[in-house]
DNA sequence: ACCCAGGTGTTTC
DNA sequence: GAAACACATGGG
């Protein structure tokens, strides 16, 4: 198969439908469009919002996530400036519903500080630079891995860096790209591949993601595989 | 009572 | 470096 990953993301486009992640919204949920979303560009509270959902999410489902965000929305919390002054008890207690409270809470007091001190002039700035750069800067904070650094960076600054989760790295092998083992190779070969556009970016992991959850993890064998030619005969 | 979810850091071979 | 482990809630 010719470029496999932009063949597979068109088969799932199509079975899907448009996944409207942050920031992007669909034109019409549920139906097949094209070009299939309108990117929102989110304000600098966005932008917060996004990065703090993106430590959240680690390893978590995105309902328990969302509790957490509420909690800290309701209690006027979700800002750089009140989670770098408060206590990391205080923060954990306000996101417990996310899981792993303790680290996470400490995950989000050090990033808020990081921004503030190092980035007073705001995420929309900070993420603006030289992609490579701005990455590595993220990874070199504590608490922040590849994916995460990647989902700030697609998700709140909407630049088109790829985002590879634990099924992305699962679907490249059933694809056959063995070599791709290592996040950073997954990485390359899907920005080689596909053009530079984070929209694509963006829907093309939501769309993985939705397979892994509606197929996947729990039907291994299921005849409606959107990937016929590559339907697994065990979890992708 | 399991298993999984939009991972990361630390420890250990 | 690559495994193994800790971190923890909520839904199926």
């Amino acid at each position: 198969m010719k470029n496999a990953p932009a063949v597979i993301y068109k088969k799932l486009l199509t079975a899907f439908g448009p996944q409207g992640w942050w920031p992007l919204y669909s034109v019409a949920k549920g139906r097949c469009v094209y070009p299939p979303l309108v990117y929102l560009p989110p304000d600098e509270n966005g932008r917060f919002e996004i990065c703090t959902g993106a430590l959240l999410t680690q390893n978590t489902a995105w309902t328990n996530v969302e509790k957490a965000l509420a909690r800290l929305k309701a209690e006027n919390m979700l800002s750089a400036r009140r989670l770098a002054a408060a206590p990391e008890g205080e923060i954990a207690g306000l996101i417990r519903s996310s899981g792993y409270f303790m680290q996470k809470a400490r995950k989000l007091k050090i990033f808020s500080r990081h921004l503030l001190q190092r980035h007073p002039e705001g995420i929309e700035k900070w993420f603006s630079g030289p992609l490579e750069s701005v990455r590595a800067e993220l990874l070199s904070v504590w608490g922040i891995g590849p994916e995460t650094a990647d989902s700030m960076l697609l998700y709140a600054g909407g630049r088109p860096t790829f985002v590879v989760d634990a099924y992305t790295r699962r679907l490249l092998s059933r694809l056959g790209f063995a070599e791709a083992r290592a996040y950073d190779e997954a990485r390359n070969l899907y920005m080689r591949l596909l053009p530079a556009d984070y929209k694509i970016y963006n829907e093309y992991h939501a769309l993985i993601v939705e397979l892994g959850k509606r197929h996947c993890a729990k039907t291994p064998r299921c005849a409606n595989c959107p990937l016929s030619a590559a339907c697994p005969k065990e979890k992708i």
